[in-house]
DNA sequence: CGTATTTCGGACTCTGTTGTCTTAAATTAA
DNA sequence: TTAATTTAAGACAACAGAGTCCGAAATACG
């Protein structure tokens, strides 16, 4: 249904690098501090940060002291990154319809109307840096966690 | 991930009743051919099309020379309107990043621009109805089944 | 070196959606 | 009435996403 654009995997992804990104020290987060902050399954929040790892986004590092940590600035993140990441290159593609090969020259009767509320959801991830994100529920005191 | 905003089952019901609309006899017509016609299996179809018989959007008829029409006009039955009867009423309230109990009081980062998002798609949605799409699918010749 | 800590990697279970199958009930027509 | 056809209803299997669990590898520290 509408609401789930984002798989739990990515949500638990982005809630994670938005508190990553609040993080004052610089030093690693372990992970299980993070699980536990945004009441999400350790393990599986391990194998979602993996992602991230592999795709650049984090650093992560074993053992004592270890833990994870921004690989970049949180400035020049995105929302989208996020989201290609995880939910992989084809998240903004598919067919509202679910018609294989839909597109513009065989189209299904909504794939315009689709496409422009898909496209603009894609600008407005774009725009959104995990940075912004983070100073927004510092500053307004939002939830990331229940 | 985008493009999942429908389940199949309502995505299924949308074709067929998109399909419904296009026919020109006032005759039931039998699930079996819509199942055929659209490439979806016909069980499946049958509980998904039941769901918008008690819904009030389709007649069915047992027996011989049986099957499912339209039970309104198709003009005054949205794309909306199917969704909520398949998916339903929380299909369009739901977080995006899936934090229970957000909302304007304690909303999560994303709320504000989500709900925007969400609102547009609603609003397009509930402007599309049935009649237009079975329209444009005939003049234009587009896609309903594989 | 040895131990505790932490991520990494794989295998496994659980759950909801999707899809299949079988039987019952209703309806038409001969 | 009987037979054929079609939806209704429910049980069941297959699948994917979500979540759990256990051991291996790396690292810090005494």
């Amino acid at each position: 249904m509408v609401g789930d654009v984002l798989s739990k995997a990515c949500s638990y992804g982005l809630r994670a690098v938005i508190s990553l990104a609040m993080r004052q020290e610089s030093s690693y987060q372990p992970i299980r501090e993070l699980s536990t902050t945004l009441g999400i399954s350790f393990h599986f929040l391990t194998k979602i940060l993996q992602q991230l790892t592999d795709a650049g986004i984090l650093v992560s590092q074993k053992g004592p002291k270890g833990g994870v940590a921004l690989a970049v600035d949180a400035s020049r993140v995105s929302v989208y990154d996020i989201v290609i990441a995880i939910d992989g290159s084809g998240a903004f593609t598919a067919c509202i319809l679910g018609l294989p090969g839909c597109g513009s020259r065989v189209p299904c009767p909504l794939h315009e109307q689709w496409a422009e509320e898909r496209l603009r959801i894609e600008a407005m991830m774009k725009e959104e840096s995990i940075d912004g994100l983070a100073h927004e529920v510092s500053s307004r005191r939002l939830r990331l966690g229940p």
